[in-house]
DNA sequence: AATTGGTATTCGGTATACATAAAATAATAA
DNA sequence: TTATTATTTTATGTATACCGAATACCAATT
């Protein structure tokens, strides 16, 4: 047997399968740029890095290729993708687009009370986190998970599991994800401000689909997203900053239009 | 990338991989009904019937769970997947959805004009099939292929690698394609009507990226996809006539919403 | 020195053997 | 006869051996 002591811990304490844990294992290694953008994937090597066979190896990199960090070459094997600017971009307006016609489905089929409560909670906790002047690092963090629960929340009033499937298609490039550049926004000085605004079309969404306003709703979401498309810019162009904290896969992103 | 179902066919035929060609055949065999809905799906059964060992099988399987044809199980294996109705709706809904993002961003961007040039070629074809008075089967098959193009040259028109893939990825459920219920209409009355009302949006929307017109362009394609939505509700609510041909797909189509 | 040919190595595709877990069936006890 | 348990079977997860093809490297020839 092949595993070694490190790697069975590492296996108690996911209780995974190894393609599973291989897949989550090279995700890592890919946001933090190990395995640099562009570079070939070869199967040995990865099995060699990793302690496990080829066949679980296999079936993480197919996913990998799935979810898009991994692209095919025509020879076989695999390439860590490079997304330019315009990538993001256009991914950014995609999940836009998706969550507007989530809010809009959910607007025009009408949510049960409870779940709107539920949402309404979730807004109040970012409320309280947000009601800070000053925020620290935990605040950015805590703001995070909460505004990642409330897009998961929206992305299932819809009732429609063909889109939310979409949707977290979508979130699972980093960066196109719903707080994908807030974490690198934290040291900038009107991060705040950012997120107030953000919080504020939380709200305003809430009360479109609460009021069966759909095209309101929709429209809502999608410059919501703009957000995000805003930030994407301010943390490309403003990389001359010595940044300290390593952002999740900006390294994948390549400079070039 | 997007490759036809033709090329397809003829790749399953030539030298391609165990896997792709099992991936091919598994596709047809769910479609034909031969692989009931909501069964499982051992890899042994899969074996012995296709006659590859498992590795190209597991490949094929899991290309198919990320396909939208089967359906990951809790204890591992696979199941065919059953749509509802709604499902199939929301498909529908989505790829309107994408092919609005897709014909905006084309007419905010500007299409050069020998692309335009080849969409209208391809939309006069169409016109020709449309020309006569009475449409046979082989008209309904040459429409569905010139169909198949054009959304394709829209989906390149927005120039965006990203919304490409989103798209080409809805359209691979079999129902949501562009022309997914066109062969089942062929015997209904008002068959060409509705391929005639189809063909002048097709028309519209290439007006509409050629002026500039996103916002029109984006609401022609989402009003586009509502006639798919006609369309499945017409063959899921004539089901009583007795169907010659064999609906692709639509046996994985539940009745209970 | 450059180009071309051949050889060797490496990589991915495939088949299969082995292990583990789950499910089904049979057997025994109440 | 029914319920529970044990055993057997089956299915997936995993590892690995083998094969064909692609590539890289080295040598030889022009």
């Amino acid at each position: 047997m092949m595993t070694s002591i490190a790697t069975e811990i590492v296996d108690a304490q996911t209780g995974a399968s190894q393609a599973v844990k291989a897949q989550l294992r090279l995700r890592e290694m890919i946001l933090a740029g190990e395995l640099p953008s562009g570079s070939r994937i070869t199967e040995l090597a990865i099995v060699e890095k990793l302690g496990v066979s080829r066949t679980p190896i296999r079936a993480a990199l197919m996913r990998l290729e799935q979810e898009g960090l991994l692209e095919a070459l025509a020879n076989g094997g695999y390439a860590v993708r490079t997304f330019s600017e315009r990538d993001v971009s256009e991914a950014i307006e995609l999940r836009g687009t998706l969550e507007g016609l989530s809010a809009r489905l959910a607007a025009e089929r009408g949510v049960a009370a409870a779940v709107l409560d539920d949402a309404r909670a979730c807004l109040g906790q970012i409320d309280a986190v947000l009601g800070q002047v000053s925020l620290d690092d935990e605040a950015f963090l805590l703001y995070v998970t909460l505004n990642h629960k409330f897009h998961h929340m929206l992305s299932e009033m819809a009732g429609s599991q063909v889109i939310a499937r979409e949707l977290c298609r979508v979130g699972n490039l980093p960066f196109a994800s719903p707080s994908g550049f807030v974490l690198q926004q934290s040291n900038s000085a009107h991060a705040r401000d950012t997120l107030v605004v953000a919080q504020d079309q939380h709200w305003q969404v809430l009360d479109a689909i609460a009021q069966r306003e759909g095209t309101r709703a929709e429209a809502i979401m999608r410059e919501h997203s703009r957000i995000a498309q805003r930030n994407l810019k301010e943390v490309l162009y403003s990389h001359d900053t010595g940044l300290g904290q390593v952002p999740q896969g900006v390294r994948l992103i390549s400079r070039q239009k």
